[in-house]
RNA sequence: CGCGGGAUAGAGCAGUCUGGUAGCUCGUCAGGCUCAUAACCUGAAGGUCGGAGGUUCAAAUCCUCCUCCCGCAA
């Protein structure tokens, strides 16, 4: 099967990031027939609680796709509605949602997912994140085919790419979406022959990245600043690392190592924006006070001199 | 009506409570010192204090309404 033979057959799209959104949008741009799109529901989020529909959402919309919220797929009706659509086959990437085995067995070339990591080394919710706090050199995209497990199934493709010490969150899920997507095409351009061909995952090496919480994110001054600096670049630019300074919360969105070896209190803000560490100390280069809009951390310090000397908790 | 912070020179802030010629740290420009400099010295430019009304002899400051920006939470 080719490309073009995958022209009629229907897809079902399920994602919710912008992870996710250019996989869509590269199978849109291939003129294949996404049938519909699964994605999570508009809820109010955001200040003021306004409904938000998700990036893949007002895509998909606006391309005119049919799009599908369900809460979950529990229900015998939601699962009885994905057979009525007759997918073919269908696409999760970052959707948030659990796919029973019920569901998988509904499309006759099943569900394949693209993950942001090299399985089987941090399946689950955030591979990207979590290859940076690790320290990881590489990471890159898998393509499986989807099993009952969490990131447990068969691999069709694995790509790798680098991970540089200046690489941030947001600079290489952009990367990895468009492997990602590129990786799909890839896959659908001849996929009897790619599901043939699938591999079992090895077990050894298996780590699971866990959710994010805002908790998670918070600054630990006893930290080395080579830790803090990659747990800064793994957040960067959201959820972003924080902190706080005299009950202001500050969002740390750059910095880079000031000294190595030097150990003074943790967290006492020594000179312009530089903050001692466990071990070492960082110069902030970018931070944003609740509040406020991002600056640098010289004109955060240049506002507020009496801050020199103070403690970062 | 989810909770909260903010808008003052190109940047970051103070001043607002207690109304009385708008200031600080930088940046910019000019000049000086120096072998030299991101250092130092001297000087200058640059603000209708987010907007509109109101109170007052007088409003960045007090009252009313509006716009825009942002943090948390979910």
């Amino acid at each position: 099967m080719t490309i073009s033979a995958m022209n009629n057959k229907s897809i079902i799209f399920m994602g919710t990031s912008d992870f996710s959104l250019k996989s869509l949008v590269a199978l849109h741009e291939a003129r294949l027939n996404v049938a519909g799109v699964y994605t999570q529901a508009p809820k109010p989020s955001g200040r003021k609680y306004k409904i938000q529909k998700s990036v893949v959402h007002r895509f998909a919309e606006e391309k005119n796709i049919p799009v599908y919220c369900p809460k979950n797929f529990k229900s015998q009706e939601e699962i009885e509605f994905f057979r009525s659509l007759k997918p073919d086959l269908a696409i999760v990437s970052s959707y948030g949602l659990i796919i029973p085995q019920s569901l998988l067995d509904v499309p006759p070339r099943g569900f394949i997912n693209i993950h942001a990591s090299l399985l089987p080394r941090w399946r689950g919710a955030s591979p990207i994140q979590s290859s940076i706090l690790a320290g990881d050199r590489e990471t890159g995209i898998s393509i499986m085919k989807m099993d009952a497990g969490i990131d447990t199934g068969n691999i069709i493709s694995m790509k790798s790419i680098k991970i540089l010490p200046e690489t941030t969150y947001g600079e290489l899920s952009r990367q990895l979406g468009d492997l990602g997507a590129t990786m799909l095409l890839e896959t659908l351009d001849d996929l009897e022959a790619n599901l043939a061909k699938s591999q079992k995952q090895p077990e050894e090496g298996a780590v699971y990245a866990p959710k994010i919480s805002g908790d998670s994110c918070r600054i630990n001054w006893n930290d080395s600043a080579e830790n803090i600096l990659r747990h800064i670049k793994a957040f960067s630019p959201t959820p972003a690392a924080w902190t706080e300074i005299k009950d202001v919360r500050l969002k740390i969105l750059d910095a880079n190592i000031y000294e190595i070896n030097s150990r003074q209190q943790s967290g006492l803000i020594l000179e312009n924006a530089v903050v001692a560490c466990g071990i070492g100390s960082l110069k902030l280069l970018e931070l944003q006070p609740s509040g406020k809009n991002k600056m640098s951390g010289d004109d955060f310090i240049r506002g507020r001199q009496q801050l020199i000397g103070c403690v970062m908790k």
